[in-house]
This record gives C-alpha cells, structure tokens and sequence, in this order.
DNA sequence: ATTGTTTTGTAGCAATTGATCTATAATATG
DNA sequence: CATATTATAGATCAATTGCTACAAAACAAT
C-alpha cells in the first residue's frame, strides 16, 4: 500500500557515508546529502527522519560492507596470525590508497559527535567491542595451534592491537606514510611471533625486515 | 600607541580552548565564543583574525602547556624508563579523570577539521612527530642504560607507542573504562620490560612517588 | 588640546542551516 | 472506481552561521 519508493536505499546510504565520511558529520549539510543522494529534502527525511538518522544508517551499512565483510572473511583463514596481520594489512593498505586521507569513519565520527549524544557513543564503543573480539579470538585460536606466544594477557594483547589500529587510522589522516604505518605494526606483530610486512604485490620492491634504521 | 587590550590574552585562548575541546570545532559558534572568553566580536576577530585564527591560537596554547610541558617534565627524569612509564600514566589518568571524556584535543582536532586545511594538517603532524621524538630519545636512552631491550628498530618502537597514545585517546571518549586504558599499556610496557601499572590502586595512600605536581 | 592609532561595543548583514509546508503523484486494497 | 496510504517535488520557514560596518572610547606622541 502507498506509493513505493523511487530510490535504491543502499546507493543512497552509501552515497552518504561517502560525503559524512569526507566531510564530516557537522560539515555536511542537508543540502549535500540531498545532492549527492539525489533524494528530495522530503524523501530524505521520510525515510530517515533527520540528519542524525541518515548518519546513523549510512554508518552502520559503512561498518556492515567494510568492516564486518573483512572481520567473517579473515576468520575464515586457517592460521589465526594470517588473520590478525590480514587485517593491520589491509588497514595500512586502505589508508594510503586514500589519496584524500580520510582515514577510518567510525573514528572520525567517534570524535566529532557529541560526547552528549549517549546513544551515538555506545553505538561506536559496540562497533570497537567488534574488532577486540575479533583479536581475542584469533590470539585464543592462534596460542591454541602454538602460533602465537602465551606470555600476556590475552585481553590486554587484543586491546593493544585494537588502540594500535585506531591510533593508525589517525596517523593516517595526518601522516599518510607509508614507512610510518607499517613500521608501527612491526613490533606489536613481532610481539605475536607473526611474520611482519606480509609479501607485498610483486611489482612493488618488498623491504626485508631488518633492525637497520631506514634513512 | 593606540588603545590597549582590555582582555588577557592567556585567559581567552585557555576558554576557547576549553569550549573548542568540548565541542568541536564546527560545533563551536563565535556567539559560544564571545560568550566564553567575555570577549565582543570585534575585539575577537580584531586580535585572531577569524574562527580558525582563534583555534589554532587557542589549540597552540593548549599543546604548549599540556603536551610540550608534560615532555620536558618527564624527560628531567633520571630514568627513561620512569619517563615512558609517567607518560602514558598520566595521559591515562587525565582521560579517566576528565568526566565529559572529551579525550585529547589535538586527536579530536586532527579528525574534525577539513583534509584540505594542509597548513593544519601539516601542524598536527609535527605535534605527533614531537611525542614520537620523546618516545624515541627514552627508548635509544634506555637501551644506552641496559633499561630496555634492543630487539626491535626504535623508531618503529616510538611510533607505535605514538599509535597506542592516539588509539588510547580515541577509546577514552567511547570506552573511558580504566581497565581497558590501563590494561591495554601492559603489553606495550612489557615489550620495554617496564613496570606496569607504576601505581597499585592507591587506596588511602597517598601520591607521593614524585614530587612532580599533577593538576 | 590635537592628532593618529588601536580597541571596544552595538547592530546587523548576507548566507546557510536543519527542517517543514502544501500540493501532487503513485501504488494497494475494497 | 473510490479510498487510504505513502512518496515526491519545490518552495520556504525560522533560526543560526561567520563575519563586518560604524562610531565611540582609550591610549601615545606631538
């Protein structure tokens, strides 16, 4: 009943989270969402009742495409260290493909929201919940099968990993280079016994690891 | 020659700092501002120029005495160690004190404001560059002294203590809870062979390990 | 006192903001 | 077909935004 909707919802969120993930949640006004989306200020806010709204669905399919998509995938790896170094891997690898240096969307948002808006703030520490269990899981797995040395606690080593990743994704922002980000990594996966940098793409000269300072 | 100043210049740049910090950069009106600081538009934008001029002013002087003045403190110790140690200790401390949670103001700046501000951009980057130099003269002072193992590049040791500091920031505003602040540091540290926590609960006694002041 | 220079106070501008209005169009169901 | 229901379009609202014009005020130098 009624008339149907003329637009797709998930082009439309992803065009959003694109321009919120560009601009920023404040920077971004109604009238560049409703261009960018296409959408009318009508439809846009019949379907989403306010700014907030749309923010708030177009996060959550950023975090269900990108994020959840790469944490299912990597688990599904055998060896439980390919997973974690997969995924800093991927990060580091993202975070200098972006040439506008935009960095992570959840941690911008994380920041820029109001510390008020007490629904947004647990909405962003759940999604950060994530990825620690997701490290958990594969140091548990990976001390299991003797891949990963026993020697801390492993709550405390999975949220290392996890404030690792976040501090690189603001790294990223501000210095997007590339013998930065990958040499941070380098000690916390030595920490793990893991192999760190992974082969790169044949075409790019691949920097053995050595104790050596670099320039 | 001309009429002098009415206002403090110190105690303008430390309230616009403060409402800057709480809310945001784009969140913050110049009406919140000339509240704040007591001063009349034309008085703000005479002596800062404009919006950004007072924010860069107001974060420069915020950095000075919260960040510049931490470092030379902590370096005076006569073990880098200790230093490394008080370092996230008190950045910890602060985060869990700070009962808005509102983090660090240089993360939280560095995420918010435009990538195509290169000239910001490019001062955020040397504020890192200075923590990352800290940590770097602790860590190459400490191996010197026997204090820390030498098994891993300093440089990158520093830059991933560096990404630890800023991910820490960024869980303090969505998770400020002390044990995963404080329990996230411990493998770090225990990569250094350093002490941590450096105080256990201090119940009824009293701080007195340094006679640093902490306000 | 006069002049020159800078700061301060008030009012208000032009533009933009998030959001809503009314009218119309497109569907399902009876 | 008639009716109920929902979506779209375009205009526009009231409020807020960053910022400025203008004149009065407070000093130093002459």
């Amino acid at each position: 009943m009624g008339r149907p909707r003329q637009f797709d919802e998930g082009k439309v969120l992803e065009a959003a989270a694109e321009i919120f993930w560009t601009k920023g949640y404040n920077a971004t006004s109604t009238r560049d969402l409703a261009e960018c989306t296409g959408l009318t200020p009508a439809s846009m806010y019949n379907a989403f009742t306010d700014k907030r709204g749309l923010f708030m669905r177009a996060l959550g399919q950023y975090l269900e495409r990108m994020l959840r998509e790469r944490i299912v995938r990597l688990e599904m790896l055998p060896s439980p260290g390919s997973a974690i170094v997969g995924f800093f891997d991927e990060i580091v690898d993202r975070s200098l493909k972006d040439l506008q240096h935009r960095g992570c969307m959840l941690v911008n948002s994380a920041l820029e929201v109001t510390p008020e808006d007490y629904g947004f703030q647990l909405f962003v520490a759940s999604q950060t919940v994530t990825i620690e269990k997701f490290f958990y899981g594969r140091i548990v797995e990976g001390q299991r099968v003797g891949e990963i040395p026993a020697d801390q606690p492993v709550d405390d080593l999975a949220r290392m990993l996890l404030s690792i990743v976040m501090g690189l994704r603001v790294l990223a922002r501000v210095r997007p280079d590339p013998k930065l980000l990958n040499g941070l990594v380098g000690p916390a996966m030595a920490m793990l016994n893991l192999a760190w940098p992974p082969r790169k793409k044949p075409r790019a000269r691949s920097r053995e690891k050595t104790g050596a300072k670099v320039k």
